[in-house]
DNA sequence: GCCTCGTATGACTATTCGGTCATATCAGTA
DNA sequence: TACTGATATGACCGAATAGTCATACGAGGC
């Protein structure tokens, strides 16, 4: 966690930290970012990194914390407009919204979210359990509701697991510049972005063996 | 790639070179992964290390090529017995057959695998395509003829996309020791993995909506 | 003016890093 | 035995690292 010091400073010098580290974290990974780099990217002292932060992933997870708490405010601000729809239309919503806030946002954000896989998510640090806590307060209610209308014939636990890790399935593979990656097809059409949103959320539906209906717009 | 030194090694030391290294990376990461903590694990000199590779990364690769290859080997061999079988029967093979390589080795090898999960095939380095290459070579042509029997109705791209991701998906959640994380009834059953596998491809086949069906053995 | 307290600084330290290289060891072989 | 070529070694190097600290700065109060 930040030290006060931190929040006392004039915005555009934390936003210059930011930037820099985010770029850091993003091109070098957790394990390969140094401190020599970010603050001379950002234009400040060693010594002055320390008095706003003990350890350099002190900034790490906040600012893991901050991009996740404001995709998710867009999220639940979306959400908070279709409260009566179903299940799948609501996770489309979610989609959709992730994908646009990590458009929104610069390459290194999402690079660096990109360290913050599900794949990552290790047993041994609490604090990298944060996105995950956040996780389930969105997906666990959702899923539930769900499995009580019959939206959902699966088993809670199999439904929390497959749609967060499809979830980043789809931002990985439509958020990333240039990624195209052996989706051939399936994003060279018009309305890309919603036609390959619906493109997952009809295999999250109805699975492989069902039926490939594709979506117009 | 290795010099030619170190294949004239004694299979001994290069096994203390290997198995040091795959600790290390497992423990720290790519990026973290520190050439003097592996000659001090492995017990060699650091000058020996520059006679049989050029650098750290090489040895990385190396020892990805191998474990991919082993794990590999064994699906292949388990495949060629089941030649008649259709797409959802193989494939239930080829995750029994990932599982269990993977279950065959030490956690350091599992741990270093999940570094080189789906979220990391960067486009920056070729040799990093490695995997993926065999992933194609594995899946592509199931995908095409189970398309062609008509067993899958979806798009051949997002069937490779998605069953690449949630084979590591699977091999995360069953392989990890300890990491029932989340999947709560799913794994406390008799025959847990047989179990587990087949709630996994269920999804695959039929999606979330699909009919969940608890299969017994 | 000058006192105070929060902030800023970069030279400095001790440590670790990857990488080199002159030298030593060892296994053949003649 | 003496020579040879492959392998082994660890002291050594320059560069980079995280973290410290005495000092300086600057704004507000008096």
């Amino acid at each position: 966690m930040p030290k006060a010091t931190y929040f006392n400073l004039k915005e555009s010098k934390r936003i210059a930290i930011e930037e820099a580290a985010t770029r850091e974290f993003g091109t070098y990974g957790f394990y390969g970012a140094r401190l020599n780099r970010i603050v001379a990217r950002a234009g400040i002292a060693k010594g002055s990194f320390y008095q706003y932060f003990d350890h350099l992933e002190d900034l790490y997870f906040h600012l893991s914390e901050l991009y996740v708490n404001q995709k998710l405010a867009l999220i639940y601000e979306v959400l908070s407009k279709h409260d009566e729809a179903d299940f799948f239309t609501k996770y489309r919503l979610i989609c959709k919204a992730s994908v646009s806030f990590t458009k929104s946002v610069s390459d290194d954000v999402l690079l660096m979210s990109e360290q913050m896989g599900p794949d990552h998510h290790r047993d041994a640090d609490p604090r990298d359990r944060f996105r995950r806590r956040k996780e389930e307060e969105l997906f666990k209610p959702l899923i539930a509701k769900a499995i009580d209308q019959g939206e959902i014939n699966s088993d809670a636990d199999l439904a929390f697991v497959v749609v967060t890790n499809i979830t980043s399935m789809i931002q990985q593979y439509l958020s990333r510049p240039g990624s195209v990656y052996g989706v051939g097809d399936l994003l060279r059409k018009p309305h890309e972005l919603e036609h390959a949103i619906d493109v997952f959320i009809n295999f999250l539906k109805s699975g492989l063996a069902g039926q490939f209906k594709d979506m117009e717009h």
